[in-house]
DNA sequence: CGAATATGCTTCGAACTTGAAGCATGCCAC
DNA sequence: GTGGCATGCTTCAAGTTCGAAGCATATTCG
């Protein structure tokens, strides 16, 4: 508790503000050439790669949607979406009647195939042209004991607010 | 053109994913908070905060989208709703008829001072805590760098393609 | 077993976002 | 100065997002 509301110092405040500018600014890139190149946006993406990456090709929703850091609805609608361009396929468990098991198709894995080269390209002008071998290294292992730290703490729901109308 | 299709290796798309996961979560942590502070969502608390900070808390609507990154559309929408809450003021310019100047009221600085600490916390205890003075410093000038560079990169619009009918 | 609770996904309504089209004002060349 | 292009914002239609509510299947515990 010594910190509760303890102003961040400058150097602070630059790293996060970079941080989430950088984020955005190379989510709209990528964006941008994957519905060029594909016809995907970027959660499209996200969902077939993780999918591709996935032993068998096959997850269930949740644990996609946990994955990709998306709502549960969300996943759905998108599923749906990909599910009618043949890039997916979804079949109930066969062990739990609740669960949907997600699949890739060849077709998906193929539209992957396509686009990855472009993507990769533009990761790689944009964030990592401008770093030496050095700060690459450190970026990822800082970022990686971040994220740890993050999945760890469990800021989920965990609201006992009443329910507001939410206004705004 | 010596690297156009090399992939990334896996240390690249390992700082890649922490990156954009990293900033998602980090998003969403203080978007949740903010609403519950203030009922402000992230988009609404980035245009106050970059008011509060301009000089005269005034700025213009293409140079406060620029700023945060977001279309003009979309920023004509939330400008409307800040303006129903009477936390911003939308005046023409006096110098081009055109523009349209926008405003933080005392309603609005003030809600910023209200939600500030909370955010604050937000961001330091998911994203500082795990760092040690050294990584912060890193982080940042990395960071930086890399931001500079995106900016000088023209990714924009730039796209000669027939209008597709954006299907997906 | 059977009720109570938990889990997994989808549906629904409302809000948000976006690019394109529309309108108005400014700027430039002729 | 005036026709043509540029700039700045808003409106519009279509698509996406989210949380809450709804349903169905599992699991737990009496």
């Amino acid at each position: 508790m010594s910190h509760e509301t303890a102003p961040l110092d400058a150097e602070q405040l630059g790293a996060y503000f970079a941080l989430m500018e950088v984020s955005t600014l190379l989510q709209h890139a990528v964006d941008e050439h994957l519905r060029a190149d594909g016809d995907l946006s970027y959660v499209q993406f996200q969902i077939l790669a993780r999918l591709t990456d996935a032993p068998d090709g096959k997850l269930r929703m949740t644990d996609l949607a946990d994955g990709v850091v998306y709502s549960r609805s969300g996943l759905t609608y998108q599923a749906g979406l990909l599910e009618k361009r043949a890039l997916i396929t979804r079949t109930p468990a066969p062990d739990d009647e609740r669960s949907v098991i997600v699949t890739v198709t060849d077709t998906g894995r193929g539209l992957v195939a396509q686009v990855l080269p472009g993507h990769i390209d533009v990761v790689r002008r944009l964030l990592f042209d401008s770093l030496h071998k050095r700060d690459l290294a450190t970026l990822g292992s800082v970022l990686g004991r971040v994220r740890e730290h993050m999945r760890a703490a469990p800021p989920r729901s965990a609201k006992p607010r009443a329910a507001r109308p939410r206004t705004a």
